[in-house]
DNA sequence: CGCAGTTTTGATTCATCTCAATTTGTGTGG
DNA sequence: CCACACAAATTGAGATGAATCAAAACTGCG
């Protein structure tokens, strides 16, 4: 469990305007930066925290690509999000003072440590880090309902539409191309985050392909159609309805 | 929209240790208290709030029952959630400054409205409240985990029974039996949180009654067989395994 | 350069949805 | 208090989308 000590500069870094020190004056992320001044390498694979673990920190990723996922006694296990750079990791940790899930990095990453307790205290001084950290939390609510929607009412391939478009709008709000991407998970992470089997992503990929909204090779996605791919997402009618040729 | 400006008297409330005020000093609660002094009555059926309106306030539900729910554009909707007496509804609304869901009353209800900015300022203030609705806000962020892990890997019966067993637990926590309730939503309801047809729903309830597990009448459910119905959730091996006789 | 993990694709099965009919419950007004 | 209308729930039969089982192809890592 290698912690690298690094200034953290949040002064400098160009996450600013996604991560906690968005609305902030200098004076005040200076303030902040001495608090997240400790960083944390992880190769891929590696955990963040695990379920159970000490709730301590919250976590900004500075770079990579993370998963969090909850287990089940009986071994089934459900993604509940991936997380990407200036992303805050760990809230779940809060209402039990213990993480109930794993963050596992799925590439190369680094993440700074936000200690909860200091957090707390300079929130309570600066107003506008609290109002900030409260966003944070209720987006985090918000994506969930987001999440609950797919699961509930859509069918496998207007959830996948649904997740790639989610992708490609996030990595262009980070300044990379919306078109065209790299998955960092597989096609079973996929499945479990969308509740489908791998399989079912796979085949769903094809179809895509073979319609001629995306380009996929392997990890490797194009999109070709965006506004294709949301019209795969609000289809009004159920499927392809068989059309009466004539007046029965 | 009729607003009750009634003393809200958390001091007096016998939900306190459920609800904002639990572990705070009875003089930072009496502080709490005239933040929190206005009340509303709402008509089962009516709106606490709808999707896009601004948002100014959580509610603590005081009595009653509610259910949020999130819609589609397409007229498909989730409900999100089912809230009882000591919960807290809108922090849907924060992310944004905008509700982004609905919340309904499922039955005669009243909630306690906390206006959100003051709440902020007075947990700069209490360490203690700061803290518990950070916990408050995670422990949602948990809660939606849960749901995912339900929508997206377990079979109808299943879900119904997390769902029946989580009901009973909060009813316990609230002083009613754990055992014998009435559920305050319908079929379809139920379905919509659980991503199931209000048919399939209909379909393991009565399985579950002529399993023993337990008794509907309606609305009205006892529980039979507490045990019976956590089997259920451990599944290890897929339903019912067709045994082999013989080596075939 | 080979092997393990990942992905694709096919054939079949199964759980849940859909459509439809009936029963039961609820609230309203005579 | 009863009858009516409407909403909710139950139950059945059949359709279907995704899971499962199985095999082959690809990839990239060591």
């Amino acid at each position: 469990m290698p912690i690298h000590a690094l200034k953290a500069a949040c002064s400098q870094c160009n996450l600013q305007e996604l991560c906690l020190p968005l609305g902030l004056t200098e004076g005040e992320i200076q303030r902040l930066e001495t608090l997240a001044s400790t960083r944390r390498k992880l190769k891929r694979g590696h955990h963040l925290y695990r379920t159970g673990a000490p709730f301590e920190a919250i976590y900004a990723i500075k770079t990579g690509f993370f998963k969090t996922d909850v287990l089940m006694e009986d071994g089934r296990d459900q993604v509940t999000g991936f997380q990407m750079a200036g992303e805050i990791l760990g809230m779940d940790g809060i209402s039990l003072e213990a993480h109930s899930c794993n963050a596992v990095a799925l590439e190369d990453s680094e993440v700074c440590i936000i200690p909860f307790a200091q957090l707390e205290q300079l929130s309570s001084e600066i107003r506008t880090l609290q109002r900030h950290f409260h966003k944070v939390m209720s987006r985090e609510i918000v994506r969930d309902h987001g999440v609950m929607m797919l699961l509930g009412t859509m069918r496998a391939e207007e959830r996948l539409a649904a997740f790639l478009l989610n992708l490609s709008q996030r990595f262009t709000a980070r300044g990379y191309s919306s078109a065209e991407f790299h998955l960092r998970m597989t096609r079973e992470e996929i499945g479990s985050y969308l509740g489908l089997k791998l399989e079912t992503v796979s085949r769903a990929f094809s179809h895509f392909q073979d319609s001629g909204l995306i380009g996929v090779q392997q990890k490797h996605i194009r999109i070709l159609d965006s506004a294709g791919l949301k019209a795969v997402l609000s289809r009004t009618s159920p499927p392809v309805a068989a059309i009466p040729i004539a007046a029965a």
